[in-house]
DNA sequence: GCCAACGTTGGC
DNA sequence: GCCAACGTTGGC
């Protein structure tokens, strides 16, 4: 079992999209980074558990939990030419992108803020806090996991 | 909207 | 394989 962190724009895609699906269940489609690419395709498993990242939006930080529905399969979105995600360069015999099923499990009664994030202790080497980090899909480690989750639940100011 | 940091592209 | 130019990300 491994954790995960992914990013969405909630002006896109938010918890409270996950939450309204049918089935709260969503293929997180649009990843079009190699690195990103290569832990969707390779490392992402069934019933891994990822913490949703809300992005460029008025409150930037961790919003809820979701759980792996699916593990990595092309990204149809890539051959579709009608598609924003549209990739002229892959082939479908040899998808360039991936993808996997996520399914919603815990929307947090509060934003764990990103500055929150940055503050605490226990949070070193999440790369969402590194300089200049660009990563959309990311590793999270059981230390700062439990860190995360547990002040998520945890009323603060 | 700004802009720093970063990834990708393509000419050589 | 280098690297400048370009496009994108994402916090502020």
């Amino acid at each position: 079992m491994a954790y995960w962190l992914f990013k969405t724009e909630p002006a896109a895609f938010s918890i409270d999209d996950l939450m309204a699906r049918p089935n709260q269940t969503e293929p997180w489609d649009g990843v079009r980074n190699y690195q990103a690419r290569n832990f969707l395709r390779d490392e992402v498993a069934m019933d891994d558990e990822v913490l949703i990242y809300h992005s460029s939006c008025n409150e930037v930080g961790v919003a809820g939990i979701a759980t792996i529905a699916r593990a990595g399969y092309p990204d149809y979105s890539q051959f579709d030419p009608e598609s924003a995600y549209f990739d002229p360069k892959s082939e479908p015999d040899n998808p360039r992108w991936y993808r996997v099923d996520v399914l919603f499990k815990e929307k947090f009664s509060q934003i764990l803020t990103l500055k929150f994030i940055k503050k605490m202790p226990e949070i070193e080497q999440l790369p969402l806090v590194k300089k200049g980090h660009r990563l959309s899909v990311m590793p999270v480690c059981e230390k700062e996991w439990n860190a995360l989750v547990s002040a998520a639940r945890s009323p603060r100011d």
